[in-house]
DNA sequence: TCTGGGGTCCTAGGACCC
DNA sequence: TCTGGGGTCCTAGGACCC
């Protein structure tokens, strides 16, 4: 494969739990409004026919910020961000509980009204998607604005997309314009698009290894193409550095996927209060259950048996430890699953209370496909080695 | 008034096998 | 008698992403 003749689109829905809310309440556009993990915040309909919103600054407990308007983000309100932080910035703000059934319908609406266009998508999540144009005919412009329209008609959302020869180029390059963006480039024009940007920008590039490559000066794209890859590999390891290097010069090879099997399905909640392993016993069994029933739920209407139950718990200093248990058969019963998490969990040092508790499923396998079976006993052959 | 929930991929050591 | 050399599986942790 030619990678200068891929033309390969990201697509990002702009701020897209928000706008979705927006839909649904049109008098908060204009205004800044979050989305968030809380329960209580659901608007109240008023005899006057008009709704009652809850503001940030009435909120207590430990949600973060799932997505923000822009006039929020304007306030210094982002995602991932914890509600109680956001609201001394913002205590004006409305806030809005998630609705993941709404946004999944959306999700399917955009995701079908991009098909329509150019059927070859790989699913980046609810709101994203990578789009291999390269074989449709047309030009480049004409087709991304045709999937931009698509996407307006279908839902009324707005959605930012990059288009360039591979995944990490585009994914870049669908940030610059938000919202409503389209832009498009070439390898030509990554020394004035490309290199001026932080690194940070790198799909791949996160919090840890920003900071390091700050502490060897290197800020921006630019500053890691010139790095010498001697200096990289001292610091990354190999094969990270090696990909360092290759992003810099925006090479990327990777392939648009199509279809993908889930490799885990898990669930967890983090307590309202830290709960201790002996004094709140009682309470944390019942989570405990609780979860494994969701969890041989999601397996069941899924389709799918697992053979590796996995336990997760993070601690009130916010250490995480993880145990996980390989079964002889696979399984979506929520009894072996809670046996399984509970052996696991009896692995784990219980002198902290505890924040989160969490239960995966791995090693999943079809459940309508036939099991495969140990190999039947076979006569002895003799030892080849 | 710290910091959600659901994922993927990578690394690394030990067990175990041939 | 000085410890080869692959390969795979299991487990634990960590970085990163949406």
């Amino acid at each position: 494969m030619n990678s200068q003749f891929r033309r390969i689109a990201h697509l990002d829905m702009d701020a897209f739990y928000a706008s979705v809310e927006l839909l649904r309440y049109p008098e908060l556009r204009g205004l800044a409004v979050v989305i968030g993990a809380t329960h209580d915040a659901q608007p109240v309909l008023q005899v006057d026919g008009s709704r009652q919103f809850a503001r940030l600054r009435d909120y207590v407990g430990r949600g973060v910020i799932t997505t923000s308007t822009y006039e929020a983000r304007a306030l210094g309100v982002f995602s991932a961000m914890g509600m109680m932080k956001a609201a001394q910035l913002a205590p004006d703000a409305i806030m809005l509980p998630v609705d993941f059934d709404a946004y999944r319908h959306y999700s399917r609406l955009f995701k079908a009204a991009v098909a329509g266009v150019a059927p070859l998508i790989e699913n980046r999540g609810i709101d994203e998607i990578y789009i291999d144009l390269t074989d449709l005919p047309g030009a480049t412009l004409m087709l991304a604005q045709r999937i931009k329209q698509a996407v307006r008609d279908a839902t009324g959302l707005s959605c930012s997309i990059g288009v360039t020869p591979n995944k990490l180029l585009s994914k870049i390059c669908s940030d610059l314009e938000k919202p409503d963006g389209l832009t498009i480039l070439d390898m030509a024009d990554i020394p004035a698009r490309i290199w001026p940007l932080p690194v940070r920008k790198i799909n791949g590039i996160g919090p840890k290894a920003t900071a390091k490559l700050a502490t060897l000066g290197v800020t921006t794209i630019a500053d890691l193409a010139q790095t010498e890859p001697a200096v990289l590999q001292s610091n990354f390891g190999r094969s990270y550095a090696a990909w360092l290097q290759r992003v810099a010069h925006g090479i990327d090879e990777s392939p648009v996927i199509t279809h993908a099997e889930p490799k885990s399905i898990s669930r967890e909640t983090t307590f309202e209060r830290d709960l201790h392993a002996r004094h709140d016993r009682t309470k944390l069994s019942e989570v405990f259950t609780a979860l494994c029933t969701q969890l041989a739920e999601d397996l069941q209407r899924k389709g799918y048996l697992s053979r590796t139950i996995g336990l997760k718990l993070r601690y009130d200093d916010f250490r995480i430890v993880t145990r996980d248990l390989t079964l002889p058969t696979p399984t979506a019963d929520p009894g072996v699953i809670r046996r399984a998490a509970g052996e696991c969990l009896r692995r784990v040092p219980l002198d902290r209370k505890l924040r989160l508790l969490g239960v995966r499923a791995g090693g999943l396998s079809s459940s309508s496909a036939p099991q495969i079976d140990h190999e039947p006993p076979q006569a002895e052959l003799p030892l080849t080695v």
